[in-house]
RNA sequence: GGCGCGGUAGCAAAGUGGUAAUGCUGUGGACUGCAACUCCGCCAUCGUCGGUUCGAUUCCGACCCGCGCCUCCA
């Protein structure tokens, strides 16, 4: 019988469309795969979002799990890259690797862990050529002009997870059928280079994967057939996720790619999804030369993960003074080692499928309690309010580096700063308080801020 | 046209069949040489209209508004 005090993580599921209480396949090998980014420019952020709300699952299963394996991919053979790295007249290798590199910095500025794997597609063609041969050996594709395609209407259960029926799709369609197609709904598999192309030889002449089969393979190749959790934006669950689960259930004999589909919703701006063809993204490269990473995530973890999600410099500027709020609970406290409480409200809340705006005001309830405890009591505060923070990727630095670290090359220095201090304590100690206002405002018109206590003058920088 | 989501205070954002967490902002007060920090307090009846119910923001229905997907897209 289940016990109802014990902690059970619940996922809302794409699939079913409700939340289920997670069941892993083998809960001494939980398997995570995350679709990661076609690496041919900056990324936005939006782009950040399921990296930033999964790796917060991920963090919360390794509480639960003793292994858990995460892949997120890095898909660096597709169309758009090619077009791209032509225009630059840059080799396709180095100019999605050069993105790789500048996506993995951009992820790990939001501290982001580092996924188990990092699979790229180029890396797996053997595998995909083998995936392809073998659904045309099971009758689900076909060639045609060069090409391979799916044929969707050979898979019985097409579109559960998007919840549309083939008749349904094709009738809003609006892309014009390719001549090459037997049905509209067909997708590509494999499809033909010309000699100035990428391509690699295959039983269907030179050429290159189509865009939905690296995931279906790499999944399988590194984490299994089926796997427990598989994760991405709402807007990958057509076509790519519906056609990932038609690749790799009809190359399996049915067995489904993934128990649980998880997918998050979309960064708006101004009330309008933010996206790449809209350009209205906001980079998160040049969103980081003004605001920390840090301020990023607590941003993204403000809201669930499934809602959409606001996005303005006001809502960065609130969200960095929150942050300056614990922080500055976090700096006048000794501090305690994290501890997850698993009993505690935040946990429970991170439990019931990534309630993270509920295991944020947890964090700001643990703060202010714990300034007011004293000794043990404000120990152990400390450590659940560390323990819950690191869960969610938040308040790893140290408080007095948060505070006092230069942001900008032009910021006055410490020692300026403590400098000035000092001679600011001296008028005050001669009663010489308009000297020691001066003072005092010429450092807040350098963005530093005083705070007098008995202890001495503690100073930030705002 | 098909499928789906949402409308909660100035800005964000949770949540619940018994009159609504939390943060930022604003505001009154304490503290302070003055500030800042901190502390105490204040600021919403949950899109509209009906229905179910002893009671609905929470369930049901209609309507209005906004948004997303329908093979570029996190």
């Amino acid at each position: 019988m289940s016990d109802t005090n014990r902690a059970e993580l619940v996922l809302y599921n794409t699939l079913s469309r409700g939340k289920n209480a997670f069941q892993p396949i083998d809960p001494n090998r939980i398997t995570m795969y995350v679709c990661g980014p076609t690496v041919y420019n900056r990324v936005h952020i939006g782009n950040a979002r399921p990296v930033v709300v999964f790796d917060t699952l991920y963090r919360v299963l390794q509480s639960l799990y003793p292994t858990v394996i995460y892949a997120r991919n890095i898909t660096d053979i597709d169309d758009k890259i090619m077009a791209t790295a032509a225009e630059l007249g840059e080799d396709i290798s180095t100019f999605s690797e050069r993105y790789a590199q500048a996506y993995f910095e951009d992820m790990a500025a939001l501290n982001n862990l580092e996924p188990t794997i990092t699979p790229y597609a180029t890396k797996h063609i053997p595998e995909m050529i083998s995936m392809t041969s073998l659904l045309i050996a099971k009758g689900h594709a076909y060639e045609s002009d060069g090409h391979v395609l799916f044929a969707v209407q050979s898979m019985e259960n097409y579109g559960q997870l998007s919840g549309r029926s083939l008749d349904d799709m094709l009738a809003g369609a609006r892309v014009e059928v390719a001549e090459y197609k037997r049905y509209a709904g067909d997708f590509v598999l494999w499809k033909p280079s010309s000699d100035e192309e990428p391509g690699w030889d295959s039983p269907w002449g030179r050429g290159r994967p189509g865009w939905h089969l690296e995931c279906s393979v790499m999944a399988e190749k590194h984490l299994g057939k089926t796997i427990d959790i598989h994760a991405g934006g709402q807007d990958l669950i057509f076509p790519h996720h519906e056609n990932e689960i038609a690749q790799s259930c009809c190359a399996h004999d049915g067995k489904p790619m993934a128990n649980v589909w998880m997918h998050n919703g979309f960064i708006n701006i101004d009330g309008e999804k933010m996206s790449k063809s809209l350009g209205n993204f906001r980079m998160v490269k040049d969103l980081l030369d003004h605001y920390p990473g840090e301020v990023l995530r607590f941003v993204i973890l403000s809201a669930h993960y499934r809602s959409e999600q606001s996005f303005s410099a006001e809502l960065l500027d609130s969200a960095w003074r929150s942050l300056d709020s614990l922080y500055g609970y976090l700096r006048s406290s000794k501090r305690a080692l994290p501890i997850v409480n698993k009993s505690g409200v935040g946990y429970k809340a991170l439990l019931d499928d990534l309630n993270t705006p509920m295991a944020v005001s947890e964090l700001h309830r643990l703060a202010k309690q714990m300034h007011s405890a004293v000794g043990a009591e404000q120990q152990s505060l400390s450590s659940e309010l560390l323990g819950l923070a690191e869960l969610m990727g938040l308040l790893q630095r140290d408080p007095e580096d948060w505070f006092t670290l230069a942001r900008g090359v032009g910021d006055i220095s410490k020692q300026d700063i403590e400098m000035l201090i000092a001679k600011r304590q001296q008028a005050k100690g001669d009663k010489d308080y308009s000297g020691a206002d001066q003072i005092r405002q010429s450092l807040l018109d350098q963005g530093v801020v005083l705070e007098d206590s008995r202890a001495g003058t503690q100073w930030r920088r705002s």
